[in-house]
DNA sequence: AGGGTGACGGGCC
DNA sequence: GGGCCCGCCACCC
């Protein structure tokens, strides 16, 4: 029950994430069933098969960057792709409390 | 078997 | 805000 398995279950929900929004390695993790375990999303991230069709873009950390050197191209082309499809940053940072994505199925309210 | 390494995050200072 | 430390855990020597 690991390794292959689990990236299933976290690429499930990355392919979920909407456009024009984002969602934390924390927050995929967690909704894929795997809380407190962040680094499981990012190591689903880290090995995507070429010629995928995730928007793996769409998953930043915490402090609303990109989790890649900020001098190297990967970083750029994910804030690229963000800005394209209208996630804007200021230094290379998003606002999270505006554009991160909220699934309305984890909390449904019944009453 | 043991140590190092992450596309992380939270707590502290 | 920024930096450090530590927990986390699959993987890879």
């Amino acid at each position: 029950m690991s390794r292959d398995d689990d990236c299933v279950l976290i690429l499930a929900v990355v392919r979920r994430i909407p456009r024009g929004r984002v969602a934390t390695y924390g927050q995929v993790a967690a909704q894929a069933g795997f809380p407190k375990r962040p680094r499981l999303a990012g190591y689903a991230l880290s090995h995507l098969p070429t010629g995928h069709d995730l928007p793996w873009h769409r998953v930043i950390n915490a402090q609303g960057r990109p989790s890649f050197d900020p001098e190297g191209p990967a970083y750029r082309q994910q804030l690229q792709r963000l800005a394209d499809e209208g996630v804007p940053n200021v230094d290379g940072r998003i606002d999270l409390a505006r554009y991160r994505w909220q699934p309305q199925s984890s909390a449904p309210v019944l009453d």
